[in-house]
DNA sequence: AAGCCAAATAGACAGATGTTGAGTTTTTGG
DNA sequence: CCAAAAACTCAACATCTGTCTATTTGGCTT
């Protein structure tokens, strides 16, 4: 996906150590908070020398956001492959997206689940939101001519917390309905409400 | 709200370290992230041996968890004095619930704006959500009784989270709109979403 | 006003952090 | 295939943490 010619391509034990790294943090992260998981036991639990994970790693926190760039920079093509178009008649509509985006948390559902659970990171939230923020909010005035920008981006905050809200919920043990009749109750506010904020203008 | 008869109070020391080190923490949280503050800096800045600290917290989160247990306490309050009915006429309706909230959350400005920034507290959000949950479900299934608990709950997750999202980003500078035109527009995406949510079941 | 007792201070401790320098192993490229 | 470069290990270091103890201060009670 990047350039070819001058990717130098990471040296093989780096990635070895990354991903040891990596894999015994995420082992980590399902017992314990973040703020709890100490250098020590995540370097002992990878069998990496502790001065290692500082050659790579500011500390734990910039592990973390090292994980949470990868993920989102994967959403990031998801949302370029899919117009978001949310806002249209239900049977068309943007279920195909709505679908893509939830299938992508359930496919990443161990990391999303942590990352967007209680003891999750608010910044990734945020990194989601403003990542699909000018292309929601373009379609929504391409399709709704009349409504402002102002309207449109508070609209579209409304419908992105939303909608992390219930992904969030559809990631807990036990979530409160399945996966499909999450996103299926998603769409269906999505469009009422779209419909409605931008008629009422 | 408490037996107040086998309340001791607080002794007069204990209040002022609490509240000079609560001070402290919130001049902090402005420069940097919770986990970036250290108890050392906390207790210089606040002019609080050390050991004190620990006397009263266990480390920095246990403090930031009170902080937040205090703020939805005062929440707890505002929730039972206020009907949440959103779910009515635009004219009458929740408006007044609404404005109380959003009221709230500029009176505690300052605090709120971190704990609902990008460096913020998932959990605060997740205690305020929880804590608005049954009353909301309780009158929205009163207003629609046809509808399903399931499906009340789904369609609250989204508002509520929705509702946050708006108010996050009215806290933040600079906000997208002013106070009044987010509240406002939050009331009507609520109403129009219930309507049809409810109705189209 | 005196005395009691809880709270604050000061200092010491082991353990974790983050940094550094010296030495060893592995990968890459000429 | 060998040498240079880069990654890893190991050990040492100053700093912060969280806990403890001995001591002083200051607020309640009677």
């Amino acid at each position: 996906m990047e350039n070819r010619t001058p990717a130098p391509r990471e040296d093989q034990r780096v990635r070895l150590t990354k991903t040891l790294l990596q894999n015994a943090f995420l082992e980590l992260l399902t017992e314990k908070p973040v703020q709890s998981v100490t250098v020590k036991e995540l370097c002992q639990r990878a069998g990496v020398n502790r001065g290692t994970f500082y050659l790579h790693y500011k500390d734990v926190y910039d592990l973390l956001e090292k994980m949470e760039d990868a993920l989102l920079r994967d959403l990031d093509e998801l949302l370029q492959s899919n117009p978001v178009i949310v806002y249209n008649t239900p049977e068309e509509a943007g279920a195909g997206f709505t679908n893509a985006i939830f299938g992508f948390f359930e496919k990443n559902r161990e990391m999303c689940a942590i990352l967007l659970g209680d003891n999750g990171d608010k910044k990734f939230v945020a990194g989601i939101i403003e990542r699909a923020k000018e292309k929601s909010v373009r379609e929504y005035l391409a399709f709704y001519p009349t409504a402002s920008r102002q309207d449109a981006e508070i609209f579209y905050y409304f419908i992105a917390w939303g909608f992390i809200g219930l992904l969030q919920q559809s990631l807990q043990n036990p979530p409160p309905a399945p996966f499909g009749t999450m996103a299926a109750a998603a769409q269906r506010i999505i469009m009422e409400a779209a419909r409605f904020f931008a008629v009422t203008d």
